[in-house]
DNA sequence: ACGGGGAGCTGACATTTGTCACGGCGGACC
DNA sequence: GGTCCGCCGTGACAAATGTCAGCTCCCCGT
C-alpha cells in the first residue's frame, strides 16, 4: 500500500485527487494539508511513501517544501505552471516527480507507482523543452537587477541597492529586455524568473 | 441519475472532479470536456441535467459558454478566480451555481443536487462581498478608457481609438488610478476588471 | 606584446507616463 | 436667475523609462 500525503489549497482541487487516489486499491492518502507549512510537518507526522505537493501554495510554495522535508520522503510536484525554469528548481531541490496538471488523469496513479518503486517522472514535453531552451543568454549584472526587479521595485530602488547610477541599471535592463524580446523590465524579470534564470 | 459534463481544460483536475462525482451514487458524468466550445456541443449532444464549467477555458470562458448554452441545462461554474465582478457576470448569464475552488469537495455533490432540484447556488463569502462591495465611483470617460488599456495599447492608442487628445486620457487614467489606489494604468484596468466595472 | 571582443559602467537624449491647474458645460438646488 | 458642483476636456510640467554612443578594464588568442 502507497501511503501519501497530498498538499494544495484549493479544497476542491484537493478533495478531487484525494477521490481519484482512493479509487486505486494500492494507493491510500493518509493526510491533506492546505499549505506548504503544513505539508511539512504532516510528512514529519505520518512518514508517507510519498508526498504529493501543489506548486503554488501559501505561506512555503512545493519546492520550497520538497527541500525542506529531504530525501526521506519522494516528493512529486504537481503544477499548473510547468515551464522549464521551475522543472529545473524542483529537480534542484530533489523531487522525484513533476506532472503538469495537463497530465490525464489516469496517469497520475501510475506515476506515483513508478516513484514509490524508485523511478523519477518528468513530463516528456516540458523535459524536452527545457533542454532544447538556449542557455541563458544575461550577464551577471544583467541578472542581478532583474534580480531586484522582480521585488517590484522603481529604477531608483534597485540603482541604491547595487550601488549603481540609475543610468547604468536603466542600461542593464534595456539590454536585458532586447534579448528576452520584450518591452517593458517587468516582462524581463517575469520571462527571465519563468525561464529560471534568477 | 443526475447526468453531468464536465468541462476543465486541466484533463487532472477534469479527471479528478469526475472521479469525486462518480463516488455519488446518484450523479454519473456523462462526457468530459477541454474547452468551452466542446462543451456547449457537448450539453447539446447529450442533453444533461447539469454542465459544470471550469472558468478559465480556452477558446471560450465558462460564462460565455453558459450564455451560449442557454437555460435549457442548468450550469455550474467552477472558478479559482472568485471575485464578485465574475459572480454578478456569471449571474447575469443565467448561471445557476457559483462554486470557487476554494469549496470543500465534499460539498460538490449537494450542490449539484441542489441545483437540479431547481435551486441556486452562490458561494457566501463572495456573495457578501459582492454586496458590500462600493459601488463603482469611476466616471464613464474613465470607464471607457480603461476597457481599452485592458487591451494593452498604448496612451497613444486609446487616444486616437477615442478621438481625444493624449493629455485627456493620461488624465482620466490618472484620476482613475487614484480612486483605485493603484500607480500604474494596468494595475487599474486589471482592478476594474477583477471588481466587474469594465 | 598586442589587438579584438565582451562585460561593466556612465551620461546624454527622446519617449512615455503620471500629475497638476485651468476653463467650459450642464444639472441640481436655493 | 444665480450658484455650486461634478464631469469633460486640454495643455504644461515633472518624473520615470528606454535607447544610444562611448569609455575603461580584463581576458583570450595570436
Amino acid at each position: 500500500m502507497i501511503r501519501v500525503v497530498l498538499a494544495d489549497d484549493e479544497d476542491l482541487i484537493r478533495g478531487a485527487l484525494a477521490a481519484l487516489l482512493e479509487l486505486e486499491s494500492d494507493i491510500t492518502v493518509v493526510a491533506q494539508v492546505s499549505d506548504g507549512d503544513a505539508a511539512v510537518a504532516a510528512v514529519a507526522e505520518f512518514a508517507p511513501d510519498i508526498a504529493v505537493l501543489d506548486l503554488e501554495m501559501p505561506r512555503r510554495d512545493g519546492v520550497a517544501a520538497a527541500r525542506a522535508i529531504g530525501a526521506g520522503t519522494a516528493v512529486v510536484i504537481v503544477t499548473r505552471h510547468a515551464r522549464p525554469g521551475v522543472l529545473r528548481r524542483a529537480l534542484a531541490a530533489g523531487v522525484r516527480g513533476f506532472v503538469p496538471k495537463t497530465t490525464p488523469a489516469a496517469r497520475l496513479a501510475s506515476i506515483l507507482r513508478d516513484v514509490h518503486g524508485g523511478g523519477r517522472y518528468v513530463d516528456s514535453e516540458i523535459a524536452a523543452s527545457a533542454l532544447t531552451a538556449d542557455s541563458c543568454p544575461l550577464t551577471g549584472r544583467e541578472l542581478e537587477v532583474l534580480r531586484l526587479t522582480r521585488g517590484g521595485g522603481s529604477v531608483q530602488d534597485v540603482a541604491q541597492e547595487v550601488h549603481l547610477a540609475h543610468g547604468t541599471v536603466r542600461n542593464y535592463l534595456s539590454s536585458a529586455m532586447t534579448k528576452l524580446g520584450v518591452t517593458s523590465r517587468h516582462d524581463a524579470a517575469r520571462k527571465a524568473w519563468e525561464e529560471g534564470w534568477i
